[in-house]
DNA sequence: GTCTATAGAATGATAGAC
DNA sequence: GTCTATCATTCTATAGAC
């Protein structure tokens, strides 16, 4: 009993991990409702009824799925400092948010469509871990305005930028590839793309240099 | 026939809107296919045989959804005017952009949600008049980066900022209204937000004035 | 044009042999 | 732990009475 709750058995490890990679990319591709037990288990490569055997039901898949796109968004919040020096903050924000969306894009489009849906498995992380982080931001950025750092401008609807930006090459992916001829970003493309980003928000609210070039 | 043709009668008429409206909604809020025609044809107030009298089948029905979409996204794109001034140009256009996400915010869920589908229905959409103007409007920008009127950025990554950040104001509006106390934005903070977004742009790209405050 | 009833297919989940 | 067989449900779509 130990021995199960502390070192998973080997092929239960692998299987569970099999069936939330391939969960993830289903939800992201189809939704919650979209996403079928049948094509999650194909994509693990194994029997459906195993997957019910892991994961009782298709919505507990999906919270463990939701469950780890929340330490995705605080390993990013982390990067947000209570520092003095808004260009630091902000770019290594922006950075840090942007190679998130390289890196899980499938937890972003999850995120996208359960806001779409109205949240109905995380409303509790957005009224509390998500509203809190915020405020407290909030109140780092007025402070920089008041201290004459950066323009007044209004701190919330600044983060609504970042995050809609930084989260744009995550969700809208296949539209950007289209732009791009059918082509994921290569790496500098992705780089440009990041330094476009951090240059005009820093630029946007009077910082003059970007911290990049 | 001529009669059925040309002015369609008026129960038609008045069944294939109210079909159309409950439509938008419910593949916003549930994607395709977690929209099913029996909630589709409840929220139209018709019996389910009734809505596939009128749209035989459910694509069907959501083909003519994404065509009302095109005809939104077409109505902002000409905001954009080829115009030399790239103050008025980049602010009417954000604010066209903006307040289609306040008006008709459901087009842009099912925009947003066919795009992370990899836009099984729209793409022929995306490959041509999308991307034609996308193009177009790129080299307006870099005509005015060849005459100094803005910063060097790369005109792809603006677009792609404007994109995001006009649309998240629809697709998100549930987490910014969680983070508003589970309030609508007003009337007032929706302009603020708009205000701001079109300053930190505009400045962001070196055009010292936003053309409002 | 409208609606009841239902066919036919797909899905989430489980029982029970191995 | 694994997998075959299957149940119960739900969904799209249609037939046919009115």
């Amino acid at each position: 009993m130990n021995d199960q709750l502390e070192k998973k058995s080997k092929p239960r490890r692998k299987n569970e991990e099999a069936i939330l990679s391939a969960a993830a990319a289903v939800f992201a591709e189809l939704g919650f409702a979209g996403a079928t037990t049948n094509l999650i288990a194909q994509r693990a490569g194994i029997p459906k009824a195993n997957l019910h055997y892991y994961f009782p039901t298709k919505e507990a898949l999906y919270r463990t799925v939701t469950n780890q796109i929340f330490s995705v968004w605080l390993e990013a919040a982390e990067t947000f400092d209570d520092c003095d020096d808004p260009t630091d903050a902000l770019s290594r924000y922006i950075r840090a948010k942007m190679m998130i969306s390289r890196k899980y894009p499938l937890g972003s489009k999850v995120w996208a469509q359960e806001i779409m849906h109205g949240a109905p498995q995380i409303q509790d992380f957005l009224d509390h871990t998500v509203k809190n982080w915020t405020a407290s931001r909030i109140k780092i950025i007025e402070r920089w305005i008041a201290q004459k750092k950066i323009n007044p401008i209004d701190p919330t609807y600044l983060l609504y930028m970042i995050w809609a930006t930084t989260q744009h090459y995550a969700d809208f992916a296949h539209q950007i590839n289209t732009m791009n001829d059918g082509h994921n970003l290569s790496d500098q493309q992705f780089e440009d793309a990041i330094n476009t980003v951090i240059d005009i928000i820093l630029h946007g609210i009077g910082l003059g240099e970007s911290g990049e070039a």
